[in-house]
DNA sequence: ACCGTACTGGACCGCTGGTCCAGTTGTCCA
DNA sequence: TGGACAACTGGACCAGCGGTCCAGTACGGT
């Protein structure tokens, strides 16, 4: 997606190879199956190359992640009501879980493996290679989900000031790594899942004060 | 907890001390740090044992949910109103939702750590030895979250026939095991978790029909 | 054409969850 | 009380994992 400026054509090929070599194995395998030695495997290049490329295998995971998930950011900071900017928040909060909940049930392998985020137990590589930062998980940064946690909870506050929206937001969002709910998405309930997000976010910012 | 006839009386004292070792090292070290070995030698067993016993990671962590979240279950069936039946599905939601932040308030590490709970490689051991069963994840079933959820499930079903009861309930415990959820639950956030699952659930049954 | 360096890949490491089985010990019956 | 049988025990063992390392390669500026 990003060239990168300075980073060498081979480089970037063996990255995209690496992420599409991901992506594949993450759809038809499983999380636990999908180990790095395999993913390099697949991708044609060493394990090293890996790890150098993304540190560890939360940093795969979570850059591939980045990646699919980048349109929406972006639709959501500049595409036309009611996703991007101007629509009152009811009808934004209702476009944003529509739209995550399709970005989730395409990427239902993915989102199950990033589940398993918990620790890194070795600090990130002492010198930031080439230009690129890595996108090692740094204490308490997941971008992807800092980013949908924050819509969210900006738009169910702006509903409903008197509400935990915080807290809140988690809850909704807390779904969409849950075993059972990945079950459904795969067995096709992606709809259904858009739905019942739909009535929640609906159901918070209608409801009557506590 | 259950004597379960037949069970060796060394066998159980061994059982109750790997559960008692489990439970400590999970309240001070994290899941990623607890491993099999570690909770053998906590518990003054050899790691086999421990194997014979709950069959598997997960078998035990299951075993220790089991036992944690057993007085919850039984107070559903036989507790007076509003957590046991008698009261109407409104009141004894929000009863439940509270008792499980409850719960889950005092087993964080739990928690987590059965949240890694998505793959067995290898079968169950071929002949169950003794009478007792083993608590090895079979496909599909997990015994305390079958439990709160098809509970949740029906209640929701009883106040709003009209709402996809099933897919909500998966939504509303979910966010149990939802990493960040967890963090603000280890920095006693409890009461807020118990708070914001109960305004969640009024909504829903409050709410207008979509 | 050349050179410095970013990039590469596979041997290597510590450790994990899980298996195995020879030896031990509780329990039941005579 | 004692003997016999099975359930239980524990530690050596295994394959495979995530992650490290560094000697060698080949890209790209000049």
């Amino acid at each position: 997606m990003t060239p990168e400026r300075g980073e060498r054509a081979d480089a970037a090929r063996n990255r995209r190879a690496i992420l599409a070599a991901t992506e594949e194995l993450l759809a038809t395998l499983g999380p636990e199956q999908v180990s790095m030695e395999r993913i390099a495997a697949a991708a044609g290049v060493g394990k090293g190359t890996v790890f150098h490329r993304f540190g560890s295998r939360n940093g795969l995971f979570l850059a591939l992640m980045q990646e699919r998930a980048y349109a929406l950011e972006d639709a959501v900071r500049t595409a036309p009501p009611p996703l991007g900017p101007g629509a009152p928040p009811r009808e934004r909060l209702l476009a944003f879980v529509t739209a995550i909940a399709t970005v989730v049930g395409r990427n239902k392998g993915l989102m199950a493996a990033l589940g398993i985020a918990i620790t890194s137990t070795s600090a990130a590589p002492a010198s930031t290679p080439s230009g690129a930062c890595h996108p090692d998980t740094p204490p308490g940064e997941r971008p992807v989900y800092d980013f949908w946690h924050s819509h969210t909870s900006e738009l169910l506050a702006a509903g409903r000031p008197d509400l935990d929206a915080d807290l809140l937001a988690h809850i909704l969002l807390g779904a969409l790594q849950s075993e059972p709910i990945l079950r459904l998405l795969r067995e096709g309930a992606q709809d259904r899942l858009a739905a019942a997000l739909r009535t929640v976010a609906a159901s918070l910012l209608d409801g009557p004060p506590p």
